[in-house]
DNA sequence: GGGACGGGCGTACGGTGTGCGATTGCGCCG
DNA sequence: CGGCGCAATCGCACACCGTACGCCCGTCCC
């Protein structure tokens, strides 16, 4: 059986459909429908019905223009990972800056739209995105202008979006939950204290680092954190330009 | 029929010794069954029903153990993060090797487990876990006893694990889309060329990076990618232990 | 004018998580 | 030893999901 005889499940792969006319129907509309009732109504919302309603048309009219539910996720994905800033070395003040500010305008990016946590899974191929390409392309750009090597730029930038995703998708994550109970970060923290406090008893290093945590305020301890981690991974990024 | 279910007089006395043989549901048994059917097939198998078919219960049995859904994924996220192994700093050689050995051990496990990638936005607070908080625990004390400050160990930690995780559940993203294709990563690989080349048709040092990439194995270069990047975060992680 | 065609939609199918009330079997108490 | 309470289990039902399929209708090409 060969190779191809069946279609790839990516939209990266399937040739765009040319359109003579301007249908009622988009699918640019429906992306921006999905992006907007995924952002004010969480993942939970963005059902094929749902979606339909809000753009007043059928349940199913959507297939025409996106194969399945998982298609339509990629595609709004890249959309958010077009919001995504690059400043360029020369605006930043060097290629360490620029790098920092485009890994704090992504995670700032991820945390406006907390539900991508939660399709982190059936996007396969992200990075075959329009927008994601130009991102890639552009920071790839101010580290070769930087004088890196392109192979030392690609490894340097993979490694800091490992971490800004990493860190990024926990608090996502974590912002979603909260959002879901209703409760306030420093009244979450309230109410789960004794069940914290309870399961640390047996670790001692733990139990202090908590105790430490009770008073401080969660959200801006969030970004001190990833602060932290963004300088210290860009320590690394340098040290190795360097060698 | 197996022959000791035979109606004899001591069989209907006490019909306790059958329970015993096949106890009734407990928590364990219920998340172990849930592990086993994610990792043979998939996060679209785990279905309550499902599960209780497993374990030859009725669909909503699974509710006087666990609270909802969620709550077992909770679960099972916990209990896998307890097959991650940290080397001691006297084992791995320094409390660099023990780090490493730590965050290769947590990449297997994720990449043994993809599944993960596609919960990872149902688990809002993954570090109560008991197996988590022990895994926790081990790290700090082995980064305490090389000399670091215990808030600076939390930040280190905090850092390599972002990391971990961000590339660990790409990269398990990526396996599961692929096995869902029933493809290897190379036919992939090749099958999705033409779109890809098309795709970076304007970025000139994608171009370069993809045509490169073209004809590496893609299980080993995923591999290095880890390597490269683990080590540039812990050359932060030392350079800041040092100052 | 007629025919092909493509977008839109209604219906239907086989699934999902889970609330609720009935059932059942075990352990304890009288 | 009989009866009772109670927790575990179950069957059913509900609302909702993704999406395959066939029908309708408006538009364009010949």
């Amino acid at each position: 059986m060969p190779a191809d005889s069946q279609p790839l499940p990516t939209v990266w792969a399937r040739p765009r459909r040319e359109r003579r006319e301007q249908p009622a129907l988009s699918r640019a509309q429906i992306v921006s429908a999905a992006l907007r009732l995924l952002d004010e109504e969480g993942v939970g919302a963005l059902s094929m019905r749902r979606l339909g309603a809000v753009l007043n048309a059928g349940a199913t009219s959507m297939y025409t223009h996106v194969a399945n539910k998982d298609e339509l996720i990629e595609l709004v994905v890249d959309e958010v990972y077009g919001e995504v800033e690059v400043p360029s070395a020369a605006e930043a003040g060097g290629w360490r800056e620029a790098v920092a500010g485009c890994a704090r305008s992504m995670r700032a990016t991820l945390l406006r739209h907390p539900w991508i946590a939660s399709v982190q899974g059936e996007v396969g191929v992200a990075y075959l995105g329009p927008n994601v390409l130009r991102l890639w392309e552009r920071v790839l750009a101010v580290l070769e202008e930087a004088g890196f090597e392109l192979e030392a730029a690609d490894r340097a930038l993979n490694t800091v979006t490992a971490y800004v995703i990493g860190i990024s998708t926990s608090e996502a994550a974590w912002l979603t939950t909260l959002a879901r109970s209703g409760r306030g970060e420093q009244e979450w923290a309230r109410a789960l204290w004794p069940a914290a406090e309870a399961a640390v008893r047996d670790h001692p290093r733990l139990r202090v680092l908590y105790a430490a945590r009770r008073d401080r305020d969660a959200g801006r301890a969030r970004d001190e954190e990833f602060e932290d981690g963004l300088a210290c991974v860009l320590d690394g990024v340098a040290a190795r330009q360097a060698n």
